[in-house]
DNA sequence: TAATACCCCGTACTATACTACGGAGCAAGA
DNA sequence: TCTTGCTCCGTAGTATAGTACGGGGTATTA
């Protein structure tokens, strides 16, 4: 009713329970409220930013680059515009994320298309996908 | 005319000396011809190679799995079938990684939209786009 | 009211991915 | 030819991101 345990939250998240404390130690996630013997309580609310966390990580984002994407809201000093500046220079770097992507998908693609027969392989196109942008 | 040394790829990459010898150590980069007195020569195919492995780091692919996509072409022992089968299962893990980073963009996006007047921001919608698919 | 399972904390250990160091040989220009 | 700069190699050190341990308290259930 007002929360639960980390054991909870770590099986909801697949996490480890000193992963959640690490995460907390390292400012990722907020300082939970206790009970009187100072069990952590977690809500719903940890549980999106442990996936938040999560999905941000395979993506390559750093720890530090994540602490930085969940500033956007957290800060009660930073203008509105302060927030729209750098929301911005994140979509940038999404986006180029995405476009890369794109090409890895298209050169193994590429690759599926031109293995469709049986045998040995000839050559392989995953490396032309950067060739010409670099 | 015969390829370039060390130093020359990391200039071109970008990438620390020691950083190649350590992806050479590691089986990312195959081992390069040598001079008579040892030095290591290089070719475009190597700058290319590097270019990929920087741009799947960047994508949260670790060396273990940079080693696996790249696996898809050198080894001769694998047929045709098998190198379709693991391309095909590595463009699920990329359209995945796609569709994840289309709903951090999309976050984002509504981040600035919401932050369009002047003042201090209200709420965060960045951790919303992760509420659904869990 | 035990026993089992969970949580507390600080500290130490591990894996991954570099990065630096240092002594020696090689190469190119002054 | 000498000096400066590059390269060689093995080994050691660093940063990041966890993961494990262990001694203690708490909660649950048999």
């Amino acid at each position: 009713m007002d929360g639960f345990t980390v054991g909870i939250l770590a099986k909801e998240t697949k996490l480890n329970i000193e992963t959640i404390r690490y995460y907390e130690r390292n400012k990722l996630l907020p300082e939970p409220k206790r009970t009187q013997a100072g069990y952590r309580l977690y809500t719903n609310e940890d549980i999106n930013r442990l996936h938040f966390i999560m999905t941000a990580k395979r993506h390559g984002f750093s720890l530090k680059e994540i602490k930085e994407l969940l500033a956007l809201r957290v800060d009660p000093l930073t203008t509105c515009e302060d927030v729209r500046q750098k929301a911005t220079e994140k979509i940038q770097v999404v986006e180029e994320k995405i476009r890369e992507l794109n090409q890895i998908r298209k050169a193994l693609s590429i690759l599926v298309a031109h293995c469709q027969g049986v045998g040995p392989k000839s050559d392989c196109p995953i490396l032309d996908a950067f060739e010409k942008n670099r």
